[in-house]
This record gives C-alpha cells, sequence and structure tokens, in this order.
RNA sequence: UGGGGUGUAGCCAAGCGGUAAGGCAGUGGGUUUUGAUCCCACCAUGCGCAGGUUCGAGUCCUGCCACCCCAGCCA
C-alpha cells in the first residue's frame, strides 16, 4: 500500500488519506480524446494515475474524452485501449466515455439556465472573440446575457431538438466579462455541431465543452483526485464554478502537473500527424516516434516505459528529459533477459587461408552471465564476414581493430591474423585473407596470445542475409517544432544495412536479442520469410569517448 | 502591460528552519573473449538575483529578474 516514489501528487493524497478528506478507496482516470495515437507523454499520465491507484489500493477509469465528433474516431478509440494495456494496466470494468453521460450533462446545463448561470447567446463566433476581451483589457457583456430564463430553456431545448444551424447559437455560462481569467468570460457550455458522433451517432446536435463535460464525469465517476496537466491550471477555477453551480455533491480536486518533454522529440498531435501526411515518417507506428506504437514497434519494452516514467518523477517544473536516459532504461531492462548473438551490419568478407576441410562447430553461450537462457552452435570455417568498420589498415593500440598483420579474437571462435588485404579500384578493402591459429579455439586456447580486440563475426554457411535498420534522433535540434520541420528533421534518422545474421535468431524466431557490439534488435514486422528485417533499438553505450 | 505557474549540477529530482538525497550523463580506476554488463571512486562552500529576519535560511519576509501557460463554438 505504501510505496517507495514519492511526488507532491502522492504526498498529497496520502495527507488526503490521513486527514480522512477522502473516505474509501481513491479513484483516478485516465481521460485521453479519442483523437490520435498515445506517446509517450501520455504514458507518464497513465503510469501515474494507474500507478497512485495501484500504490493506495485504489482504481482506475479509462475514459474517453469524446465530446467532439469532428476529431474523434473508432480507431483512436482501440488503439489508444490496447496501447494501455500493453503498457500495462488494467481498468477492468471501468472503461467509461464522456458521451455516456451526454443526457445527465444536457439536465445539468438545464439546471444551470434555471438557476440563471447559463444562458443562450446567438452571437457569432467572431463576435464572441470580439467582446472577450484582450490579456489586458476585461471583455464586455453579451447583449443576449440577460435573456430570461423560459427564453433560454425554449432556445436551449430547440438547440437541441436541431431546429438551429452550427454556429449560430451556444450556451454560455454566466459568470464574469471582467475577470482577470479569461476562462470564466462567459464561457462556451455547448455548441451546435451537426454530425455522426462515433458513438452517439445523430442522436445529438449538440456537444458539451470540455469545461463542462470533464468536471462533471469526473464528480459522476467519484474520481478523487483529477491529475492533469499544467496547461489546465487556469480551467481550475471553470471547473470549481461548474461543481459549485451543479447540484452534484461530489467535488474532485484538480491537481495539475508538467507535461513530459523529451529532447529531439515532439508531442504535439499536430505536428505528429503533418510529419505522418507529408510522409517524413511511415505512420503512428514508426519506430522513430515518441508513440507508444512506434516505442513497441521499435522494440521498446513497455517496462522500460514504466521505469522511465518512474525515473522522470512528476512535478510542476518545465522539462526536456535526456534522450540518453530513456536509452538507459532500455538497456537496463533489455540486459539481463536477451539473449545475445552475432550479426554483421556491414559485411566485409574474410577467407581463411590455412582452413580446410569440414567447418568446425564452436559453441557459445546465449547470455554471459544467464546461463539459462541456454547455449547455441556456430559453426567456423574457410568463409567468413566481419564487421567493415572492425578492420583497419593501421590503428593505434587504443583501438580495437583487426589490422594488417594483427591478431584479432573471432569471438567464441579462434585467433586470426590478416595476412592480405583484397581491394577495389577506388582502394578500399573488398576481402581479407586471414589465417586461423588452431590451438587458439575459444575455451581450449593453449596459443598463449593475447589480442586485444574480440570482434563479433559470423560464417557463410551459418548466416542468412538480413536487412538492419539503424535508428537516430527524428529531429536534429533539442527542441523541435518552433520552425519548418523540414529544417529541422535529421536527414539520417533511419539508416538501412544489408548484412547477416546467424540464422539461429531467424528459424527459431527470437523476439528480442542482442547482436553483440552491435546493439539490441527487434524482428520488424517487414520481415518476409527471405529477408527478414530487425530495429535497432538500442545501441550498446559505448565506452570510448 | 492582466491572470495563472515555475526557478536546486549538463538533464531530471529530493529537500517542509539545523548545515545540499538519489538517478541519468560525465570523469578516473578494477573485472571482462561484447569498447557491453558488473564493481569502486570522483562530480553544487552551492539552491534565479539582491536585501532582510534568525544563533542558524534552499526552506521565512521584501523587492527584482528569467522562463512557461491563457484571448477555440479544441481538449
Amino acid at each position: 500500500m505504501s510505496s517507495s516514489v514519492s511526488d507532491f501528487i502522492r504526498n498529497r493524497i496520502r495527507d488526503d488519506i490521513e486527514n480522512e478528506v477522502v473516505d474509501g478507496t481513491i479513484i483516478t482516470r485516465f481521460p485521453p480524446e479519442p483523437n490520435g495515437y498515445l506517446h509517450i507523454g501520455h504514458a507518464k499520465s497513465i503510469c501515474l494515475n494507474f500507478g497512485v491507484a495501484e500504490e493506495f489500493g485504489g482504481k482506475t477509469y479509462l475514459r474517453f474524452d469524446d465530446t467532439n465528433p469532428l476529431k474523434e474516431s473508432e480507431e483512436f478509440v482501440e488503439s489508444i485501449q490496447q496501447d494501455v494495456r500493453w503498457l500495462g494496466f488494467d481498468w477492468e470494468d471501468r472503461l467509461t466515455f464522456a458521451s455516456d453521460y451526454f443526457d445527465q450533462l444536457y439536465s445539468f446545463a438545464e439546471q444551470l439556465i434555471e438557476k440563471g448561470r447559463a444562458f443562450v447567446c446567438d452571437l457569432s463566433a467572431e463576435e464572441i472573440r470580439a467582446t472577450r476581451g484582450t490579456l489586458t483589457e476585461p471583455g464586455s457583456n453579451s447583449p443576449f446575457r440577460d435573456r430570461t430564463v423560459k427564453e433560454n430553456l425554449d432556445l436551449f431545448r430547440r438547440m437541441r431538438a436541431g431546429e438551429f444551424d452550427e454556429g449560430s447559437r451556444v450556451l454560455r455560462a454566466r459568470i464574469d466579462m471582467r475577470s482577470p481569467n479569461i476562462h470564466l468570460r462567459d464561457p462556451v457550455l455547448y455548441r451546435i455541431v451537426h454530425a455522426e458522433h462515433h458513438r452517439t451517432g445523430d442522436k445529438w446536435c449538440i456537444y458539451p465543452m470540455y469545461d463542462f463535460t470533464h468536471c462533471i464525469c469526473d464528480a459522476l465517476e467519484g474520481i478523487t483526485h483529477s491529475l492533469c496537466t499544467l496547461e489546465f491550471e487556469d480551467n481550475r477555477p471553470l471547473y470549481d464554478w461548474v461543481l459549485d453551480n451543479v447540484s452534484i455533491n461530489f467535488h474532485p480536486p484538480q491537481i495539475e502537473f508538467s507535461r513530459l518533454g523529451l529532447e529531439f522529440n515532439v508531442m504535439s498531435k499536430r505536428i505528429l500527424t503533418s510529419l505522418i501526411n507529408a510522409g517524413h515518417v511511415e505512420g503512428w507506428d514508426d519506430p522513430r516516434l515518441p508513440t507508444i506504437s512506434g516505442l513497441r514497434r521499435r522494440g521498446v519494452p513497455a517496462e522500460a516505459i514504466r521505469d522511465f516514467c518512474s525515473r522522470v518523477g512528476v512535478t510542476k517544473q518545465a522539462n526536456l528529459i535526456e534522450t540518453n536516459l530513456l536509452d538507459f532504461c532500455v538497456r537496463s531492462t533489455l540486459e539481463d533477459t536477451s539473449p545475445r548473438a552475432m550479426a554483421v551490419v556491414d559485411p566485409l568478407p574474410v577467407t581463411v587461408i590455412n582452413f580446410e576441410g569440414e567447418d568446425v562447430t564452436l559453441e557459445a553461450p546465449n547470455h554471459p552471465k544467464n546461463s539459462e537462457l541456454g547455449k547455441r552452435e556456430l559453426t567456423f570455417g574457410r568463409n567468413l564476414f566481419i564487421e567493415r568498420s572492425d578492420f583497419r589498415e593501421s590503428a593505434s593500440k587504443k583501438q580495437r581493430k583487426l589490422t594488417l598483420n594483427g591478431l584479432a579474437r573471432l569471438r567464441y571462435g579462434f585467433i586470426v591474423e590478416c595476412v592480405e588485404v583484397v581491394k577495389d579500384g577506388q582502394g578500399s578493402p573488398i576481402e581479407l585473407k586471414v589465417r586461423y591459429v588452431p590451438e587458439s579455439r575459444s575455451g581450449q586456447d593453449t596459443s598463449g596470445l593475447k589480442p586485444r580486440s574480440t570482434l563479433h563475426w559470423v560464417s557463410a554457411t551459418n548466416s542468412i542475409s538480413a536487412k538492419f535498420r539503424l535508428f537516430e534522433n527524428l529531429f536534429n535540434v533539442r527542441e523541435p517544432g518552433s520552425g519548418d520541420p523540414r529544417d529541422e528533421l535529421n536527414p539520417t534518422s533511419r539508416i538501412e544495412k544489408d548484412g547477416l545474421v546467424e540464422r539461429v535468431v531467424v528459424d527459431d524466431d527470437w523476439e528480442r536479442c542482442q547482436f553483440e557490439r552491435n546493439g539490441y534488435f527487434i524482428k520488424d514486422l517487414d520481415s518476409t520469410p527471405m529477408k527478414p528485417v530487425f530495429n535497432r533499438i538500442v545501441p550498446l553505450s559505448s565506452g570510448v569517448h
């Protein structure tokens, strides 16, 4: 029941329990609008809401805030549920929609009218804007502000009945056009939208606004702590006003925290959508995107995202988290559990000139520490491949390269000495001729040689060709989103390589694994039986600087 | 220039009047057949700035400065 995590929200809840300001269990909610896919910023909110409830023995609702039929769809409702579930959270039977409450919401609106706290306004959107005032000047009252209750009720019912055109009338709260808080200047509560709603169809042609809906839904569901992001701070007085002026005997406190910022990434649905539409990325699940579906396809485990969210913490401070923290979380959840294999992303052919006859079968553990992950066989023969970048004709002792006339250990195999470099017309190596040291076999090495580098490799007989996708930041500016995306995008955010992978990885359909020295990879859904495709989830951390 | 917020290390973040936790990053070292992992050590005389109160201030008071959010019939 007590938690190791501590932040101002959990402290507040702990106090509320102690001081008995809440009775019964803690109830939270995650309330997305189904107008896009979830991203890692939502994950922060999901981990907070579900996490808090879990820690205090409470419950969490998944509530879709579906009050704007123009932007919402079933596709998003489904993907959001999938993402929340994948992240490891369970709302059980507490799946709700703001649209479930449309009837109740409507009668609360009539209540407001009856109390003289709301009125039907015939001003156009432009006129409302013009009379709202500015940040420094007060607004002015609508000429329709003092209509009688009877007239307001009649008009509002006719709005609902579909007698009026979109934009011709709205229901407004009657608060204070001179309030320094612009949200309190007679905010719109209902607007006319003649559109099909993904759940309620054509039952309604008037739809409640967020400020009217959210607080009432919270109250009806008995949400004990309504957690939202900082930009809603100015909405809080309106949240409270609505609940104070409607007959509901429950009033959740709204508590705001700062949204997640991740450097070199954008969370804005608008920008994400435009990146997809402009073809800069391939869809909501592009592995370069910070969307949950993108991270999942990238290979990031849900556990790593949860760990990340907990390490980031919850405060009111604006933040821009470094990507290295996410990378760290990914590596540390993968380190102990991922089997190892070898893949050569950019192959350089190697001929073992003193090797004759049948291939030698070697054995390699699938994990250097965790023997439960088993072992596999490698075959060593005359034709091998190493990473092109692992060879240099000459290199300093610091650089762990195979050099001409130098030695290197082929991991779990033999020590080889490079005796000749075959080059193309441009002078770049196209083949290495090496001699292996027969008595240097891994595990029974009697050669006495101590080469300073160990290289990963594959043999022609036990590898198959594969595509590797290596990712970098999608953007090359820390805080993108302000300029033209084309100037901010990283042109090398996705690099594709044709290489080779140990065939056991494909044959046995390994899920995620570490290709030694290259990073953690996962098989992508673009794979075909002939050509597997691997996404690099994250490279290994590099000790060289 | 109105209102609402936020300022503690490169990035996060504890701290609740008693002498600056922790994580990531970084640096140095050890182990290592992955430049991985793991282990050890180092990393703020300093808490936006300036005053004040106090035996004692990141914590209280006053003034200033910087940054973020708000003028949708979006959420």
